[in-house]
DNA sequence: GACTAAAACGAACGTTCGTACTATTTTAAT
DNA sequence: ATTAAAATAGTACGAACGTTCGTTTTAGTC
């Protein structure tokens, strides 16, 4: 069907829009203006203007796991894989995915205070992420690279803070050692946890 | 003159709603209806929105100031201080100074990618505040008590990182530990730049 | 108590919001 | 080529937006 392609294309502006705007100055009108379609065809796609903040997150969520998570997966599990994800988050905001920085930041702060069906899929999402960053680290501590004494929520919640420090400083400090900074607090804090190589070998 | 109390009494409601629905989803209407004012009679206090939205951040930044520097500035420069800022910070989270969680971390996140007079006030802001964050931790290097190899740009990103991270993990998430987490984080990487207290005394 | 300036109000402006309903065009299947 | 379905456009609506205006109320001064 054209139908499916055309959402589908609706859906990526309107993640880059939401980025820039955030999900409530995400306009129907406006996104019709900028695809070049009419209001009302646009919103024929979606029941409602929460339906497509829905469908929007959930287009982004699609992203963010194409751009982060897939690459990662490459690596081995243990260190190697956790390293590359965060790796992965610093190089996601590098390169803009999200032209407006990440999107889950941005929703998570938009919405942190808005209760709804919005609010309760982005706090999905958002366990879902610091639940699968958690599962990483508990990998690398079963495969004995970190310390068997690591607290997997506790490491998780500090990667997440930085990632989004990292977040912050880019794009609203314009710190252009944002990155840099970040990739050093991250790798401090993992090598500081980690059990040296030798130790691993067998 | 009345005026300025009014003026005053209508900032203080308009940052706690900017807090909960950001400083664009701060309405005149919904702000005149919550004070019982005429939209107008409320309008007339500022001559933009704009301006209504530049005034909300001063607000709010007087809110802070007083909720997190001066009661830090009681302890004697160095590390105290330095700590206390920390700890003043998290239970300012805790407390919910701001009904919607920290006023200018939502900010940031709102106006990262919307140029203009407000952005610029907000960075401007921000900017102040991790220079602020920079001193405590260059007074405490200076007083000896954090090692002389400390970075205090490095460290003042990492801390704010994990201020942002115990406010999203807080009010997002509803994680009870976020304070705890945050602490943790904050007095580990803290102790681990240390100068320990028996080189300090003379 | 009268006068005046500040403050608040009420109504209306044009615009944009989300949404509903209807008509037309385009697409896909026969 | 015909036809049914799907997709898009068009139009309209009420509500809310920020803003302007003229009027009324309030507060402070002589």
């Amino acid at each position: 069907m054209k139908g499916e392609r055309t959402r589908q294309s609706i859906l990526e502006r309107a993640v880059d829009v939401a980025s820039l705007e955030g999900l409530e100055g995400l306009t129907i009108g406006r996104l019709a203006d900028e695809l070049k379609m009419s209001k009302s065809g646009l919103f024929a796609h979606f029941g409602s203007k929460e339906d497509l903040q829905l469908a929007t997150i959930q287009a982004a969520s699609e992203r963010y796991i194409r751009e982060i998570f897939t690459p990662a997966l490459l690596q081995p599990r243990g260190f190697p894989r956790l390293m590359a994800i965060c790796e992965s988050w610093l190089s996601y905001i590098r390169r803009g995915v999200f032209p407006g920085g990440c999107f889950f930041a941005a929703a998570s702060f938009e919405f942190d205070s808005r209760p709804g069906p919005v609010q309760e899929r982005i706090r999905g999402l958002m366990d879902d992420w610091i639940g699968a960053l958690e599962r990483a680290i508990r990998m690398a501590k079963d495969e004995g690279h970190l310390r068997p004494d690591v607290d997997p929520s506790q490491l998780a919640f500090e990667l997440n803070a930085l990632f989004f420090g990292a977040n912050f400083a880019f794009y609203l400090r314009h710190d252009e050692q944002a990155i840099a900074r970040a990739r050093r607090a991250v790798e401090a804090r993992l090598e500081s946890l980690r059990v040296p190589a030798e130790a691993t070998a067998r």
